[in-house]
DNA sequence: TATTGTTATACTCTATAACTATA
DNA sequence: TATAGTTATAGAGTATAACAATA
């Protein structure tokens, strides 16, 4: 359909990007993983959420300001993340004996039964996703993403 | 600081996560990637605007559904995109002769000006932060993504 | 006075649904 | 009736700034 339309190619060439440049366009293509992923979260649960679960299980307890540098957003977004899963008991907050200011968050063993909903979800949906790639494959390619994130 | 808080380690050891779960931890956190490099940007041009002009940059003049498909969000959203970069005088959009419902999207000379400066500054933000990797380690990074994309 | 965290406001991106115009 | 695109509305995520409480 709409076999050809104005009938003239175009006058300039496509640029030929340079790996720099490519990885540009591909990260901002991988927004689209990004949202399918979300697609497997459970309904109260959206993608910030589930960040804060799973930074506690692989972190351990920690303050607020420590939950926002891992997160790489500011202190106010995570505040509000907090809230969200503190509100459905998946999380406590509980103020620094030390320090009244700070808040120590915590995971509950409601957090932990939703984590491993968490995991199953996400392996399901990448596993469906990702039948032809190899286990060194992925590796790799989470090595790589682990490597870019700590460079910036 | 905050030496210890409750002095209570945690109960449950931090679940080790299989290459799936690691792949979507990793997907979550290369969020901040995007953000620091949509920083970069010029202003009136947010990242929706910048994908439009590099698809047309690469794939030449379109149909905005087959923008939609590039870009993989709703073609609403697309529409709001092209709106912006048009209204700039970015684009031009030309309804087709051959099917008066559909609008050829095609770069202007002040956008493909501007997808030089997009360019620029996108290889000056990433060389400045992968200043230790190599070219093939940049390209297997590129060709894990976008084989990542297309298993979606 | 400085720091930790919360809340109010605004902006971007997204999807669903209703709508217009053309085929 | 079906299709291409636009617009209205709503929801999630983020940052800045103003604020409250504690050190």
């Amino acid at each position: 359909m709409t076999a050809r339309t104005t009938a003239t190619a175009p006058t300039t060439a496509p640029t030929p990007p340079t790996p720099h440049e490519e990885l540009a366009r591909q990260l901002t293509g991988i927004g689209a993983v990004k949202r399918e992923l979300a697609r497997s979260l459970p309904p109260d649960c959206p993608p910030g959420a589930a960040a804060v679960l799973t930074v506690l299980d692989r972190h351990g307890e920690m303050r607020l300001s420590r939950m926002a540098e891992f997160m790489a957003v500011d202190i106010s977004v995570t505040s509000r993340h907090v809230t969200h899963v503190a509100d459905r008991g998946w999380i406590e907050r509980e103020t620094d004996p030390g320090d009244g200011r700070c808040r120590i968050l915590r995971l509950t063993p409601s957090g932990r039964a939703l984590l491993t909903e968490l995991g199953a979800r996400h392996t399901a949906a990448l596993e469906r996703a990702l039948h032809g790639w190899s286990v060194q494959d992925i590796d790799a390619l989470n090595t790589l993403l682990a490597r870019l994130r700590s460079s910036f």
